[in-house]
DNA sequence: ACCTCCTTACTCGTTGACGAGTATACGTCT
DNA sequence: AGACGTATACTCGTCAACGAGTAAGGAGGT
């Protein structure tokens, strides 16, 4: 973020769009819509027209004119720089080739897992993975409509997002026939813990040490 | 976020550490890297104050006492109220049940990766696939050292992690091979596109239409 | 001829995240 | 005994992100 004269990927967006031609925010937004790009970034419309006057302030967009149609408010027409360009290939540059640790907020709940008993986590697993087949098939089968009318270039980010998809689905349903079965180990103890409402000595002394983990 | 009194992540580290005992914020913090936590959510120590204040303006915390030793700054000890109880378990039911699509920067690159041409970007994915590798191992190293000494229960998210670290690396060693053959679908007309630094008329057009995605 | 609702096209104010800074105490190496 | 680093324990200012608000044009119904 501090390398980045614009660190919100919208900034990113909106070069992708505005390489093709000059346009006004409106449209950018509009574009980005139609493509579903809002859907692979995580787009939030309230901040376009901040990030467009960022780009514009660090030159890598300028505007070209202002245009107004009857009554409407004025349309200021951007377009992409030769910064702006050089900045978009960098950028895209280093997403691809340095991975970087994202935890997801399904990470920050499994590591406050033991906040809940083991059935109530059975209960909502079934839940997140009902769900979670819902939108998987939905994902494919948009994606294999899609397959049908455009090159795979400009898919292959659905395709990754439906193994990320699969791996998830795969490693829940396992985790859920563990909890079922009770073969998951410690599952005694976890319980216990919630019946009780004491945590047995080894996990309190355990919990206090709390540096097992460096 | 709007749902949530305090949205930032960090505030339910806050109450997964105070839940055993009272503490000040800077043991928090102390805690919580003791343990890991750092990696499993994103924790950004700047926002620890802010937070922890903000969560006694609505209730989850409250200040017992502020104590003094020698010179040193005021520590105000904080203990965790029937309502952030409440609210932790809450949180971490919503965080299980409900999957959120939460992009990746990854995914993002993956969106504009026309704007690199195809050996490049066979180039950096190979990067990307080093580092991941590295990552991968360290992060699969340190878990089985700890799957020795800890129940599984708190291991669990970095179960999770190494799936889907699994599944990103399969996903792009597949791509990998598929560019290095040369059997990517398109590949051809991907690459004369940055050879010859215009875009194919069925390209254009697509792009111009855009709303193929809907 | 009028009403209503959707789309177009932004503006503005709030909030919270976070980096960077600050200052003292303590241990330890020389 | 002095110096140097490191741990303790916060404070403050900035700045981007975003939700909610605004207001006119146009389409379609009655």
């Amino acid at each position: 973020m501090a390398r980045r004269k614009v660190g919100n990927l919208m900034a990113l967006a909106v070069l992708s769009v505005l390489v093709q031609r000059p346009m006004h925010p409106y449209e950018m937004a509009s574009m980005l819509r139609a493509r579903g790009k809002e859907a692979d970034m995580g787009i939030k419309w309230g901040s376009l027209y901040t990030v467009v006057r960022n780009m514009e302030k660090h030159g890598l967009i300028e505007a070209v004119e202002t245009v107004r149609q009857g009554a409407r408010p004025e349309r200021t027409i951007y377009r992409i720089t030769d910064d702006g360009r050089a900045e978009m290939v960098d950028w895209v540059r280093e997403l691809i080739s340095v991975p970087e640790r994202e935890r997801t907020r399904f990470q920050a709940g499994l590591s406050v897992l033991a906040a809940l008993a083991p059935d109530e986590v059975e209960r909502l697993l079934r839940q997140r993975l009902a769900l979670l087949e819902e939108e998987t098939d939905d994902k494919r089968a948009a994606h294999e409509r899609h397959s049908g009318e455009m090159p795979r270039l400009f898919l292959i980010e659905n395709e990754y997002e439906l193994a990320l998809l699969d791996a998830e689905l795969t490693w829940v349903r396992a985790l859920l026939d563990e909890l079922g079965a009770g073969t998951f180990a410690g599952i005694e103890v976890w319980r216990r813990f919630h019946e009780t409402g004491e945590l047995p000595a080894e996990l309190a002394e355990m919990a206090e040490r709390g540096s097992v983990k460096d």
